[in-house]
DNA sequence: GCATTATTTAACGTAATTGTTAATTAGTCA
DNA sequence: TGACTAATTAACAATTACGTTAAATAATGC
């Protein structure tokens, strides 16, 4: 994706990342490789639109896609979620530190009883 | 947050994080509480559009609001970073699959030579 | 009370997102 | 060729997101 830095990365992936529709599609691609109308079968919603979310999910370089007769098997490219989880682990001991707080807290309350 | 089951609040979150001004007051909470006026101060933005990001930051449970005086402090709230990476960590399997390929594939190479 | 500071709300414009149905493209196969 | 399947694009409507400036609210301190 040319003239897309890192920041704009990460604002693809968390957007593409914030519809329950496209988190439920990449649950199943992490099962293996689908098909565009095998990835819409359990939605209640328009082939359109599923094809749409998964645009989404490749332009934010979570899928990459195949080309089989008229078929468009996708599967997950887990590179963006790898940088998230990059992301995610910097505020890692923010929350650790509130879980050593409250373990300390527990601890204490036993020492009482 | 009533009526907001643990999608809505992944939802809610992953769309929080999809803004790099937001990111970038999260970053700046985790160097400890800030105001309103503190945490706008890096942006060229006019004070309300940040305070509508701190608003959409405190409703994706990211951050707490206290009050002093005329000051409205913010913390950060790292719940919601807990849970993406929670649910990041589910495919890591398959990042940490993909690079023992690749480390495998310059093992053999280095074998080759 | 009155000026000052901190922050939010109101009103508005514009652009992006998400969905629909209908039409189109691309490839297969009898 | 012609029917069929897979998938995308077109055209449209409704909603949400994001920014602005101006006005309002809230608390402080002379």
């Amino acid at each position: 994706m040319p003239g897309m830095n890192s920041d704009d990365q990460l604002d693809a992936a968390f957007a593409a990342l914030a519809h329950p529709v496209r988190r439920a599609i990449l649950a199943r691609l992490a099962k293996g490789t689908a098909t565009v109308n095998t990835l819409a079968e359990p939605f209640e919603m328009s082939l359109p639109a599923v094809s749409r979310h998964i645009r989404v999910l490749e332009t934010a370089g979570l899928i990459k896609r195949d080309r089989n007769a008229q078929f468009r098997p996708c599967t997950l490219e887990p590179g963006p979620l790898k940088d998230i989880a990059a992301w995610t682990d910097m505020y890692r001991p923010i929350w650790e530190a509130r879980f050593d707080t409250m373990e300390q807290l527990l601890h204490d309350m036993k020492d009482d009883s």
